[in-house]
DNA sequence: TTAATATATGAATACATATTCATAAGTTAA
DNA sequence: TTAACTTATGAATATGTATTCATATATTAA
């Protein structure tokens, strides 16, 4: 993105796309997801039982995190561990948490 | 946040007042108003006119996000001009507009 | 005051979605 | 093969929410 790009015009294609993206992180669920699996994969199991969720739960929402490529899967045996899809989306929460810890309220 | 402080475990109460602001930023009409907003203070007949959204649409929206304070508003005279909050909430949203361009889909 | 303009609010609705339950599918061990 | 283990999927449900409509509130002009 060059310097002279502006950030204060969102087309509506534009809108949707980052929209869909914010959405999957708006659920207190699949954000906890996320976080766990930020620094190293983790299996399906591990995360249903450290986060205290169901198991099918945990499924349904590493599927659509799946879907907007946040995270990627990869079967070892019996185990399917997940992670970030990459840099950028582990910057991007990142910062997001930098950004929130920094508001007083 | 110091140096040593680590995010890959995001306590349930955090996790919750952080998926709360992605999912109010997870609205395509919400976005475009905080995008319109984010160089100089807008009003609200001025937001539904450009954008194409009813005015009452974009009071509601307004509400939310000045419930979340991710925007003040501000009366002059009979029109209320709306804009974000602070540098922290403008900065979060051209980060993560980088972020997202940088993905190649 | 009344009229006009600008914004906000409450109710209603239609649609989306987070969660659970039951069960299927994939993998390994016996 | 069967059995055990792990993950994924489909249906059902209950809750949430974006949008519209009607109307109220606030401000200014006449």
């Amino acid at each position: 993105m060059s310097a002279q790009d502006h950030y204060d015009t969102l087309s509506l294609q534009d809108s949707t796309i980052l929209a869909e993206t914010f959405r999957l992180l708006g659920d207190p669920s699949r954000l906890r997801i996320l976080f766990y699996c930020l620094n190293e994969p983790k299996s399906v199991g591990d995360i249903a039982e450290q986060l205290d969720l169901s198991q099918t739960l945990v499924s349904h929402h590493l599927r659509l995190l799946r879907g907007a490529r946040l995270v990627i899967g990869e079967r070892r045996s019996r185990q399917v561990f997940y992670a970030l899809a990459d840099d950028h989306v582990r910057d991007m929460l990142k910062d997001m948490v930098v950004h929130i810890k920094e508001e007083e309220f």
